[in-house]
DNA sequence: CAAAATTCCTGACTGC
DNA sequence: TGCAGTCAGGAATTTT
């Protein structure tokens, strides 16, 4: 399912393939992709003739910004994907829900066979209002990045971005210990931080050799140190590899490839094989409804 | 058939 | 008793 990795994959690609297109018409097929709308007519209105001038993503969302300061917003669900097609003719996959077409020719396809993806259009906050920012974002940032926040308030709640937003280990300590959590759970809830879903969360806590139901506020300032870090640095080697593809799963780019990181997970759909630190056998158990794979040895 | 997992919502439990 | 924080569980969804 696109977690921040993929979608920094696909926002990357977008960023080179629709910036500076005109959006010259919008095909909604399934109306629930655009719930946000009082209607499909009314959300392809608010496209058709805009420009799309950037590209931008703050956690699991990916944000478009249009010429007439609006954004298009996309959320993939679990099973979402934008497809760039090169012209009309090129067959369409199943689940094709909305095709936007370009004046300069080509075609941007949202695909999503579950439906828990969605796309909206947001109007900025009007000049002089003042955003209301989440507190995890206030604290990590300290009054910066708060752009994309302002021009998308439907996004205004969501935590800091551990890839976009630069901050210290320091401030992440603060937030952390602001909860009595299990860190799991912290690092899953986007209000807190935006972008991270199952696999990355497992992930991150293998790299930092911790339990999932560790209490947020009990972590050693070592400890919150190594979390900040794996954290950091498995995002980034996942969006390297862009992005996991999981054997049931089909996360692919907008161009139909696959991503690569699922190779180097170290836990995450690992059930019953073996830890490649210590050789014992990767467990499952389920945490708030997800599973959660990890090392019994080699996080504590 | 159950499992996969996203966001949103509700109901219940805990501690102060 | 009330309240906030936390957590568990369910809905919507389709494919394997």
């Amino acid at each position: 399912m696109p977690e921040l990795p993929e979608v920094e994959t696909v926002r990357l690609q977008l960023s080179k393939e629709v910036v500076g297109r005109k959006i010259k018409a919008v095909a909604v097929t399934n109306g629930r992709v655009v719930r946000r709308h009082p209607s499909a007519k009314e959300f392809r209105t608010h496209l058709e003739g805009r420009v799309i001038k950037s590209v931008s993503r703050l956690g699991k969302y990916i944000v478009m910004g249009l010429d007439n300061g609006t954004s298009l917003v996309i959320h993939l669900g679990m099973s979402g994907q934008l497809r760039r097609a090169k012209s009309v003719r090129e067959v369409k996959e199943k689940h094709t829900h909305v095709v936007i077409a370009f004046t300069q020719g080509g075609e941007l396809r949202f695909v999503d066979p579950r439906t828990f993806g969605e796309m909206f259009v947001s109007q900025p906050l009007p000049e002089g209002t003042k955003p209301v920012i989440s507190p995890s974002a206030q604290v990590a940032m300290g009054g910066d990045g708060i752009v994309t926040r302002t021009a998308v308030p439907e996004l205004a709640s969501l935590g800091f971005d551990p890839v976009e937003d630069v901050m210290s280990w320091e401030r992440f300590a603060v937030v952390l210990r602001s909860k009595s959590i299990g860190i799991k759970t912290f690092l899953t809830d986007q209000d807190l931080v935006a972008g991270i879903g199952n696999i990355y969360a497992d992930e991150t806590l293998f790299a930092a050799g911790l339990r999932y139901d560790r209490a947020s506020d009990s972590l050693s300032t070592t400890e919150v140190r190594r979390l900040w870090r794996s954290m950091v640095e498995i995002l980034a080697e996942a969006i390297k590899h862009g992005g996991s593809t999981l054997a049931d799963e089909q996360f692919v780019d907008i161009f139909g490839k696959p991503g690569n990181f699922q190779n180097f997970h170290e836990v995450y759909a690992r059930e019953g094989e073996s830890c490649r630190r210590c050789r014992r056998i990767i467990v499952k158990v389920k945490n708030q409804g997800r599973s959660t794979f990890f090392c019994e040895h080699c996080q504590i």
